[in-house]
DNA sequence: TATATAAATGAAAATATTTTTCAATAATTA
DNA sequence: TAATTATTGAAAAATATTTTCATTTATATA
């Protein structure tokens, strides 16, 4: 999937996000201004490339890589990145720390995830799932291991619109399911790398059968991403302890959620009266 | 390139306050940067002397009244003043709201919620639980609806410890599984409201065994916090819009990955206490 | 008011920076 | 291994910037 040119207004979480993508040379360049932003905004592209080692061609082809119409773009999304105050700490977490303090590092990690996340956010992309989810009438979700509470959190959310939803985390039946999916049905996808070979088999065969296609992943030139038709980042910066995809399944049910308040308020009306269905025959339940 | 000493973070501040010390052309210049700061950033000098009708001189001048060594250190600042930080005002998501709008009032609620727990976390409580945790050699996990999904990302997380963890949602299963529970187990009972009927009976069976009960709901006072041993709040303050648990889930998901650190880390300090034992031992078949 | 002086301005030249092109090299695939 | 594709940097081309300087405009003074 291409990326509009409309929302570069972040570079940082940018270059973390592609930076596997990037080629050795471009990764030493990358590596430069990950460290040293600040002086980057004050350099021509001709310094930079000296101090990284490489030459001008490497460091203009980052910049159109990570999606900028050119160095200066770069350099005015990295000047904006500079005064967020969120880029300053981050702490791994260690095991001499109090319960506070361990539980203000992983919270913390969370919210610089959801704060990444809007800066590299492609409102377009969103807007066009959310047409999507509203104008089916079939959902498949196709995910496994740490992402398959991400499809079941799909499936029991979008079940209250009346939709039929159904999570897959079992490679068969998502192949078997894609199989059997027609013109006007919806898949979405869910896997952090984006290289769930499963996942991507099924979506391929969804395609073949000209159904729509929602990826969610962490990485933006995934082939998960590249795959489908409409590709959603979370940007899930890692407490780096022994991180087992941490953050990045919380900004991606935050990304849910987003997708799930998006398609309520198109169609209000339709779903609201199911809604109130649904929640009258739970509260029965409660004391 | 020149190096400046300018501080970056002042371009529109400085316009104003050096606005009468500017010559007639100057504050043409001067007064569109004002109107379109965001235009500006991505013009070139040329352009941005075009439009606001005088010459490349007279800009580059105005750039050196203002202190910058040059144009691209003017725009550099520019992006910096423009960066506007995450809307701190919580208001509620309404239909006419834009993609990113809507956004960032979802992802400001969620970081709500999680700064909220911090606020009135019980860390005592947290302790126990990890303790209890790393103690166990078997976790039954009971959930229904939208908690379902955080008792999978339990089951998930915990079987790496290599512990028996099973997710219950449903009410039957639970029910059987807590009749056979023995002392030494764990029980995990999470639910939003903390009031549902059927994760109550399960835990009160569960408590009759003579079982460690941890409970993870929204609210102090439900009856599940109650009768559990170990309470654990997620304060999710919820997006008002028809709001189904939305944020409520994803600190859950937070309070997870909190005891799953711990656990890891507490963890840890075992191995470290065994291997100090072992040492000991060892020192003492020296004597 | 006319004139001298200084300040302001823009056109164009001089630099500097950026993109693009292209050939060489490295990596990958058949 | 050969063929193909991807990566890379040097250099050319295109743009953008700063500087210079002649001209214009404003200001002060006799």
């Amino acid at each position: 999937m291409e990326r509009t040119e409309s929302n570069l207004n972040s570079c940082l979480p940018r270059i973390r996000s592609s930076f596997n993508d990037l080629t050795k040379t471009e990764q030493k360049t990358a590596t430069y201004i990950l460290e040293n932003p600040s002086e980057v905004i004050h350099m021509t592209i001709t310094e930079l490339a000296e101090a990284a080692k490489n030459a001008e061609a490497t460091v203009f082809r980052l910049c159109k890589k990570l999606g900028f119409s050119g160095y200066q773009e770069l350099k005015i999304a990295l000047a904006g990145d500079l005064y967020t105050p969120l880029e300053s700490v981050y702490k791994e977490v260690s095991p001499s720390d109090s319960i506070k303090s361990m539980m203000n590092k992983i919270f913390f990690g969370i919210n610089e995830g959801l704060q990444d996340t809007l800066k590299i956010v492609d409102e377009e992309a969103i807007e066009k799932a959310i047409q999507a989810i509203t104008a089916t009438r079939r959902i498949d979700v196709y995910a496994s291991g740490g992402s398959a509470i991400i499809a079941s959190d799909i499936e029991h959310r979008f079940m209250r619109f009346g939709i039929s939803v159904r999570a897959y985390s079992d490679p068969h039946l998502q192949i078997a399911s894609a199989t059997l999916l027609q013109p006007g049905d919806l898949v979405i996808a869910v896997s952090h790398t984006g290289a769930n070979r499963d996942v991507l088999d099924a979506v391929t065969m969804a395609k073949s059968n000209h159904v729509t296609t929602i990826a969610i992943t962490s990485y933006i030139r995934s082939p998960l991403s590249q795959i489908a038709d409409i590709a959603l980042h979370g940007m899930g910066r890692e407490i780096n302890y022994r991180s087992e995809a941490m953050a990045s399944r919380l900004v991606h049910l935050a990304i849910v959620d987003v997708l799930y308040i998006g398609s309520l308020l198109r169609q209000q009306d339709k779903i609201i009266e199911n809604m109130n269905k649904v929640r009258k025959s739970i509260a029965k339940r409660k004391i």
